[in-house]
DNA sequence: TTGACACATCGACAATTATCGATATAATAA
DNA sequence: TTATTATATCGATAATTGTCGATGTGTCAA
């Protein structure tokens, strides 16, 4: 399926403009007019980078007629942050939560 | 002193070379040649991510004679981490855990 | 069916960046 | 001093990426 690596998730947050719609669609599901109108930046250029952030899994998107809403995966942002910690911050105690909180069951 | 945002944390993350540098010297201090050595990149090419690491405050150098160590700073990344988590995923558990974990005292 | 709307894709261009050879700097050794 | 070693900086180049106008595709309304 997905072979997200650290890598393309830091990737997909490396550009303000991406981290602007992050943070517009983190909490509540947009529309990509939405977004074109809060973020005044071009349609296309929108498009373009919700699809970055849907190949790194970082968004869902749900299709409403003529419209496709967006919003944040939180889930999956505190698993590759989780990732991030393990790979870069292993002797913290802090890694060790967040693998713990993220994980489904164990 | 340091205005590193999360964009420039996440760019100093972008990189797969860069990547590989941070898990190298993530806990332990290397020169600069070692690195070379375990890399297999050009000497000015590993001094170059050197650089960007240390701008955006990720690593810790060391000056010893000629040469000069490094290792990755591990409480940085947890504080740039609990930012990333606090600006995209503020509903989740985990993220309050992170923030509390990383705070000094409070 | 026709037209308007919402979004994605395409193509081009500009800006950024990763890479490396050449070179500078600074420290140690002979 | 001169030579050698370790690292940083410079300059050039190639690859990647952000941006947007033009266009394609699918949906809805009239």
């Amino acid at each position: 399926m997905s072979k997200a690596t650290s890598v393309d998730f830091a990737k997909a947050l490396a550009d303000a403009t991406r981290q602007q719609i992050m943070r517009l669609c983190c909490c509540e599901w947009l529309s990509v007019n939405d977004i074109v109108a809060k973020t005044k930046v071009a349609q296309p250029t929108v498009s373009h980078h919700l699809a970055i952030l849907r190949a790194a899994g970082l968004v869902k998107a749900r299709e409403e007629g003529r419209q496709t809403f967006y919003t944040l995966d939180q889930d999956k942002v505190i698993v590759c942050c989780g990732q991030l910690m393990t790979a870069f911050a292993p002797e913290q105690k802090a890694t060790r939560e967040v693998v713990r909180l993220a994980n489904p069951k164990a």
